[in-house]
RNA sequence: GCCGAGAUGGCGGAAUGGUAGACGCCAGAGACUUAAAAUCUCUUGCUGCGUAAAAGCGGCGUGUGGGUUCGAGUCCCACUCUCGGCACCA
């Protein structure tokens, strides 16, 4: 009879409900093991068949670990509040309650059908007042500690969703929900200081076991920078502007400038201030005189404001600007006078908000120097040791300064090198140059010298210098040259003769720009000099050895950074790219901010007893457009008296983001019905923290928001732990059959339910795990899951012939298999457990028969997987308690010790043939029993090996 | 541009430096069937020699080019491409 796959799997999911089997405790004698999934987003379309590959993880993982006797929670819940619901329920015309209820019922009932273990005794909505009570309660401890702040700041607004946005909601410049170019908008915010807590998020990053591609984006997303502040003097030229700019104490005017390259102060050549620079914001707005061409500046810095960020960068990164006349800066390292921009590519959000420009080494000032024909300052040239032929301790240091000169002839896009007689090189023509000597003149002669080619155009230099060191056999000293590589064409091919003594001791050779990119060119420059070729830039952004840098030149540039920085007073400090988090939503479908607005006393945080402020029922929840939220409209909500001197006073009427309840939520999961604490301390030193976090997405945002809550939540006692998850396994998606990703607009979702009723939950469960690595994105394949089907029907099918005596050809394998699959459960590598378990199936069909306590073993291994179908067949060997109630089987490590194994006898690396031996055979046995081997002897053709390579049950490689 | 991950048959993929392609899909042949589906058995990286057909004997093969090693999909160097993240952050 065939697997009745409709019946059964119905039957345990009922009974396992009935029983309330996956129940979690708090259970003193056992280890905890707490393992959570993302919890979703109910929205309106339901699930397709990429949601449940995370779920069906867990869930595998956490039967395990109940089977291996630890106490497990694995919980579920709903992420409901924030804008896909509300703008679902606008859509649908209904109230975005109702729309989260009836898609909660519907995403209940689809996960249902795949008979997961969730404690459904613990689910929780953030939507619900006694869950958001807590989020408002961690908002007043913010705002106890100052974490939370009001501002005034432009933030990031979207027209179309018609809220402000946090940084972490942007797609580059446009709202990352639905696609529109955001605009700055002023407005009263809550903002949260999430940058405090930058430097610990970046450090503990280190203790954490996840994937190294989200450390990095949290790392990259935080970014921390080392640089210096360096304040540079300014000289007006009206003195009526400059006494009008002296500090109180009469000190002169100056402005502060943040840089991570204090090493190129040398080669600062100008500096720009962001047109939100305060600065420029004094200049323009000044009665006085300060600037010559002010109208010029008013101009452009409204003209930046009034652009979108997205105008900004479709640009091309044109850079525009505009001089500050009337007024220099002193560089303080050379003391020259340098020109004042503002530029639109310097951030007013970042650093100082000025930049000292150093176009030499900074793409970004080069292209803006370009524009603008500003002086240009090498001060940093590479260094380029070369490893074959390194300094030689105690030997002389000779410096030399000469020329590589690349020529290229344009009639047949050829470049000219010279091939040594006498030494296995390859070079450009080069050539010294003596002090005072024209660099382009020196080498045209020495091109003429070496190769006879006259009629050269100089075309460029190709980029800045570069500073070889190696050591000088033939002359016995250490070498240090400076070399300029120059480009030149060949105008024509007029030729003189070249001396004997040139021509005996290289060949001149045309190459091709690919050839040029394969041959082993001499120089230590020779990567360099092709990059250069290619590109346009002549901008060195290394690091390397300081020229035109005054005292500290011909020094590491790396080495002297901070005494540049004390040399010129400047201070070392630390910047991020984490910006404060936006915390106010215009919108009413969030939890609203718990604070009172009152006219005598300002903002006044709601009584903790008061809470949960509840999210008042409307008519209409339109947003308004106009930067207020819907709840403003509502009077008898909105006007309140103040619990501090009860006069009349208003509420806050701005709600949470999305975020806000998503930060905390795995913390209400062990102890969801308290209505007195978030979590009793008790319970959350039980469960912390989080063993196994699974999901995909959110490599950033909430990730970064609930770590900045949970260490917030350490710092004032309600958690025990610094980290939250402690280990997270990051999901790879599923895409359509056909590739993309699967989206109602293209019509190639697939419905888990259309799959289960049709294969069966366990088929469809093992087919997700099946399918790939875990963490891999791949396409769904309908072909594919058959097999998984026929997996179950030949595991029904096999049930037949159990008997009551074991069978001893299957216990190598069966054991092997019972290690196998619990260590790849526990390192997230389904795929090749699932492929064990088929192996072992093979096996068993092969012999046509398996003792009992031999299926018992092997449905104990499976029962995680495909939980209907062993529990059925646990049954039916008569057993009374649920097989996910059943230990985990054991394996004997005495059984997996083989005596004999597979040895593949080599010739000269290849495989010949194969012995299976003792594994405490002496290598002059297994030689002698290989070299018996025909096709070894005669791969060997009656030759002695000169050696022979002996790895115990694995290889004999004779070698000839 | 920067950072991260990856590239193996027709496809998804497997492989502590030691028999590359496990396992599954697809495909082909056969069995069962009036027939089809389902199921079962066998074959299946490419290629040369060989044979009536087999057996058998060989060569090539893990993105490209080098290197280390007795031996490289695996380690090292350079490159190409694909995917993901960030992107005027000085």
């Amino acid at each position: 009879m065939s697997y009745d796959h409709k019946n059964i799997e119905k039957k345990w999911q009922d009974s396992w409900k009935e029983s309330d089997l996956y129940r979690a405790t708090e259970d003193p004698s056992k280890e905890k093991k707490f393992v959570l999934d993302m919890f979703p987003y109910p929205s309106g379309e339901g699930l397709h068949v990429g949601h449940p590959k995370g779920y069906i993880a867990t869930d595998i993982y956490s039967r395990h670990m109940r089977m291996k006797g630890y106490s497990v929670l694995h919980p579920m819940g709903w992420d409901a509040f924030g804008l896909p619901a509300e703008n679902f329920a606008l859509k649908h015309k209904t109230h975005p309650r109702k729309a989260v209820e009836t898609n909660i019922a519907n995403f209940k009932a689809q996960l249902a059908h795949l008979g997961f273990d969730y404690d459904w005794s613990r689910e929780i909505n953030t939507t619900d007042p006694r869950y958001y009570h807590w989020t408002q309660w961690i908002f007043l401890k913010l705002l106890e500690h100052k974490l939370a702040f009001q501002s005034n700041e432009p933030i990031n607004w979207c027209p179309s969703c018609m809220t402000g946005l946090a940084n972490e909601d942007l797609d580059g410049a446009v709202c990352e929900r639905c696609g529109t170019p955001v605009e700055k908008k002023a407005l009263p915010q809550w903002v949260l200081k999430i940058t405090d807590y930058a430097d610990r998020m970046l450090n503990d990053l280190d203790t954490l076991n996840w994937p190294e591609h989200i450390k990095e984006a949290q790392r990259n997303w935080i970014g921390r920078s080392e640089g210096a502040e360096i304040d540079f003097l300014l000289n007006f030229k009206y003195e009526v502007a400059a006494n009008n700019n002296r500090g109180p104490n009469g000190e002169r005017a100056q402005l502060t400038v943040f840089t991570t390259r204090p090493d190129t102060l040398y080669g600062a050549t100008y500096l720009v201030l962001a047109p939100e620079h305060p600065w420029v914001q004094l200049a323009i707005d000044d009665t006085h005189a300060v600037l010559e061409n002010k109208q010029e500046v008013r101009t452009y810095v409204t003209s930046v404001a009034t652009k979108s960020e997205i105008e900004r960068g479709a640009e091309g990164r044109e850079k525009t600007g505009v001089p500050l006349k009337g007024v220099v800066a002193i560089n303080p390292a050379t003391q020259e006078e340098i020109p004042l921009f503002v530029a639109d590519y310097v951030l007013g959000s970042y650093g100082t908000g000025a930049i000292m420009a150093v176009p030499a080494h900074d793409e970004r000032d080069y292209a803006f120097a370009q524009k603008f024909k500003l002086p240009t300052q090498e001060v940093v040239i590479p260094r380029l040791p070369d490893a074959s032929n390194p300094h030689q301790s105690g030997k002389e240091v000779v410096y030399r300064r000469a020329t590589i000169n690349v020529v290229h002839d344009p009639k047949t896009d050829r470049y000219l090198i010279l091939r040594w007689k006498k030494q296995p090189w390859i070079t450009y023509v080069t050539g010294g140059v003596e002090e005072g000597e024209d660099l382009i003149e020196s080498a045209k002669r020495e091109i003429a010298e070496e190769t006879g080619y006259t009629d050269l155009t100089f075309v460029r230099k190709l980029g800045g210098d570069a500073q070889a060191e190696f050591y000088a056999a033939h002359k016995g000293v250490n070498r240090i040259a400076r070399n300029s590589m120059l480009l030149f064409e060949l105008a024509s091919d007029t030729r003189i003769d070249v001396a004997p003594e040139e021509a005996a001791q290289f060949d001149t050779d045309w190459v091709s720009r690919l050839e040029l990119s394969s041959i082993p060119i001499q120089h230590s420059e020779a990567r360099l000099i092709l990059d250069r070729l290619d590109t346009p830039s002549d901008t060195y952004t290394g690091t390397g050895v300081l020229v035109h840098s005054g005292d500290f030149s011909g020094r590491d540039s790396e080495e002297v950074k901070w005494e540049i920085v004390s040399a010129v007073g400047g201070r070392k400090v630390t910047r991020y790219k984490l910006r404060d988090w936006v915390f106010s939503r215009q919108r009413y479908w969030g939890e609203p901010i718990p604070v009172i607005h009152c006219p005598t006393d300002g903002v006044v945080p709601v009584p903790y007893e008061d809470l949960p402020v509840i999210l008042p029922e409307v008519e209409s929840y339109e947003p308004t457009g106009t930067g207020e939220s819907p709840l403003a409209t509502i009077d008898e909500w909105v006007n309140v008296n103040c619990p501090t001197c009860g006069g009349p006073a208003k509420r806050e009427t701005n709600t949470m983001p999305q975020w806000a309840g998503s930060s905390w939520y795995y913390l209400r999961f062990m102890d969801p019905e308290n209505t007195h604490e978030l979590v009793s301390g008790k319970k959350e030193k039980y469960w912390a923290p989080v063993d196994v976090y699974v999901g995909g997405d959110h490599a950033v945002r909430h990730l970064i928001y609930a770590r900045f809550w949970h260490k917030f939540l350490y710092d004032i006692g309600v958690v025990s732990t610094q980290e939250p998850f402690k280990r997270l396994e990051f999901l790879g998606f599923i895409l359509a059959e056909d590739g993309r990703k699967m989206s109602k607009r293209l019509g190639n979702i697939i419905n888990p339910d259309d799959v289960v009723r049709e294969y069966g939950a366990d088929a469809f469960r093992i087919y997700e795990m099946f399918m790939g690595p875990f963490e891999n994105t791949t396409s769904w394949s309908t072909a594919s899951i058959k097999g998984t089907a026929r997996f179950i029907d030949r595991l029904w099918g096999v049930s037949e012939c159990v008997q009551d005596e074991p069978v001893e050809t299957l216990d190598v394998l069966l054991h092997e298999t019972v290690r196998k699959v619990a260590a790849d459960i526990e390192t997230f590598k389904f795929n090749t457990a699932v492929s064990q378990m088929m192996v072992f199936l093979n096996a068993i069909e092969k012999e046509k028969r398996i003792g009992k306590e031999q299926w018992k073993s092997f449905l104990g291994v499976l029962a995680p997987f495909a939980p209907h179908v062993t529990e059925e067949l646990w049954q039916k060997l008569g057993e009374e308690n649920s097989i996910h109630l059943s230990k985990w089987p054991v394996y004997d490590d005495s059984i997996l010790k083989r005596e004999e194994a597979t040895v593949v006898i080599q010739v000269n690396g290849k495989r010949r043939g194969s012995l299976s031996l003792s594994l405490d055979i002496s290598e002059a046995d297994a030689v002698k029993l290989a070299r018996e081997i025909p096709a070894v002897g005669n791969a060997l053709d009656g030759q002695e090996p000169k050696r022979t390579i002996f790895v115990p049950g694995k290889i004999v490689n004779f070698v000839v």
